[in-house]
DNA sequence: GCGACAG
DNA sequence: ATCTTGTCGC
């Protein structure tokens, strides 16, 4: 069950689903990226709750300036739900037709969610570095699974995640008096390195500019996609 | 069995 | 994730 495309991730059931997840984790690579980063990438999805369109989209942006230099986008269709664990499953597929649409890719790629801060080190951003054989680190709102000591109320205060004895990932603030960021490597990229590179990235918001700007790429698609879909008033 | 649970 | 106005703190 080796060779299945992300094409058919909607026919998984969640059982199917984890056990590619167990055959990809043989494959993860965390050692440091050892060439220089001139472009990121955001990547993130947005849909109607209950409806199984969803709007994918990727920012690429100039590494450490976070100049927007270019952003693709599709719609597609999920019926994958959402299950904790298996996010991937659901975001993939729609994420992997914007990556084919760029032109060019970039050399680093930041997910909405986790990488392997994952019971199965399979967050979303491992498993996309994973298919797409890209440098990737993960960094989620929230936590999903894992231990950690509050990190002090100081900019860029940290604390490292641990899940099982194992170092998985950082607790992140990124501003002042909000909550912290759950920063862990995706695919090709150190723990130490991931967290370098997202307090690069980031600003004057707790999120860092390459999700929150494809957070609101992908939320202004999603609105056109509907105001062109609703019967004009007159 | 109970509680947790990315987006 | 999305919905959705005001509101509390800095």
């Amino acid at each position: 069950m080796e060779f299945i495309s992300p094409d058919q991730y909607d026919q998984l059931t969640a059982s199917e689903a984890v056990a590619l997840q167990k055959e990809l984790r043989t494959k993860i690579n965390i050692t440091a990226l050892n060439i220089p980063i001139r472009f990121i990438g955001g990547a993130d999805i947005s849909f109607n709750k209950f409806e199984e369109t969803v709007y994918a989209g990727i920012i690429i942006l100039k590494y450490p300036e976070m100049i927007p230099v270019d952003r693709v986008s599709i719609v597609a269709t999920t019926s994958f739900p959402y299950i904790s664990g298996l996010l991937a499953f659901r975001e993939i597929p729609a994420l992997l037709k914007a990556w084919n649409k760029l032109d060019q890719k970039p050399d680093v790629m930041v997910l909405d969610g986790q990488g392997i801060a994952h019971e199965r080190r399979l967050g979303i951003a491992t498993h996309f570095g994973l298919l797409t054989d890209t440098p990737s680190i993960g960094c989620a709102k929230t936590r999903l699974t894992g231990t950690y000591i509050e990190p002090a109320d100081n900019p860029f205060a940290e604390s490292p995640l641990f899940h099982k004895h194992e170092r998985i990932g950082t607790v992140l603030r990124t501003k002042l008096k909000c909550k912290p960021v759950f920063v862990s490597p995706g695919h090709k990229v150190s723990i130490e390195q991931s967290v370098a590179i997202i307090k690069n990235c980031t600003r004057k918001y707790r999120i860092p500019e390459p999700t929150r700007l494809a957070h609101l790429l992908v939320n202004d698609i999603r609105i056109l996609h509907k105001e062109n879909n609703i019967p004009p008033l007159f």
